[in-house]
DNA sequence: GCCGAACCGTAACGTACGGTACGGAACGGG
DNA sequence: CCCGTTCCGTACCGTACGTTACGGTTCGGC
């Protein structure tokens, strides 16, 4: 797979004044007006650079726990249920997809899949692994268990869990995140969001639900 | 739409001698060992840096005139048909998501969107722009008229040619982009690509196909 | 052969920014 | 009240890089 499930659960702990340190970071990230440098986070959150150079070490290290301290905000529970019906499978995938399509379309994660792509780059940090652990990887692990009880329960039918799963992040995805990272000004609403996770499950269903006898899923 | 076609057919015409020095910084941008500095593509390219400010004004001349340069040699054609069957619309989808995935697969396209990105998120320059007008939106328009030719003679169904287009593209596209920008090690054989390419144009036939009763486009 | 234009190579300038050093304030413990 | 710790504010340093300037070379036109 490439990318292990590295640091999707570091619990880190930092105290309160270093979360508004990094939040002070993400406010700035997310302004976007000028690059981030050390010395506006030092100004935006009142403390001294010799201090963040202190907790977090170097640049780096304060994306990295900024990467981080965001994952560990947007985590939420997961989706299992003993009594899985068709209807609460498809109200689940609805959840899982509309909690997805708001997250990559927040400023705070298009921000920080930006910073994260730009060090992809010149590889001198892991920041693009780590954003990968915490958002597409972190869904996948998240959904397959639903993906299979929906399969145990003979809701839905695929031979590779994987397969399945990326198909589904494809019909809720389509070109929103490369769309959003290029500057484009797509905002969608809360109810497109909804409308567009609806439609991605119904047309996830057709392809995967047991209902369907097509041998399609190769 | 938020982004009009600009620049999609643009035909800038480069000497011969800076079209080298653009080729240059595309090799300089691919191999990504050092920032693409001004002085590192004089080097690579024998100019001197005079002439590259004298050429294309400065940095950001450079990499717009850089990112054209590269659109323009991977425009491919058109795949407009006069006898369209089933086996002739199967087939040239499956060229498109091929090519598409070739493409958004190469390290020169990796490099370019991610210098894209980073320029979208201070947003002193338009590249996020032309890098979209010229690959997402550029794919758009030329395989809409081979959906609606498609939908002429009965061979799909939809309401929303922009709607199945996006199907479409999260089908082929799924997770890979945002992966290959993150820096996965993800490098599809030709071999894994148009096997996806097979899969994804299948998927979108039992969507799209006119064989398909299911009413799901809506 | 002479001239100007285009271009190469390199040196120089100014600034931005990562990283470090230091003085002083706040504060808790003894 | 004294002292050590922590942290703020700021000044400072070194370097990288965008940009400009300039001397030298090639080359087409007359």
């Amino acid at each position: 797979m490439g990318v292990q499930a590295e640091n999707i659960a570091s619990e880190e702990s930092w105290t309160q004044r270093q979360g508004e340190v990094l939040d002070a970071v993400l406010a700035l990230l997310v302004e976007g007006r000028d690059a981030l440098t050390m010395s506006a986070v030092a100004r935006r959150a009142s403390c001294s650079k010799e201090t963040l150079y202190k907790w977090f070490g170097d640049r780096d290290g304060l994306l990295t726990a900024t990467v981080r301290w965001q994952a560990a905000k947007v985590r939420a529970g997961n989706y299992d249920r003993q009594h899985l019906d068709a209807a609460a499978l498809t109200e689940s995938l609805e959840a899982f997809a509309t909690n997805w399509l708001t997250v990559i379309s927040s400023k705070t994660s298009i921000a920080l899949n930006r910073v994260a792509v730009s060090h992809a780059g010149s590889g001198r940090s892991n920041l693009g692994r780590i954003v990968l652990a915490n958002g597409r990887f972190a869904i996948g692990e998240r959904l397959k268990p639903l993906l299979e009880a929906g399969r145990a329960t003979g809701l839905l039918a695929f031979d590779d869990t994987e397969t399945a799963f990326r198909t589904f992040f494809g019909l809720v995805g389509r070109d929103v995140q490369i769309r959003l990272l290029l500057g484009d000004g797509l905002q969608p609403t809360a109810a497109e969001i909804r409308e567009d996770a609806e439609r991605a499950v119904r047309q996830f269903l057709v392809l995967y639900g047991k209902t369907n006898k097509l041998d399609h899923n190769a």
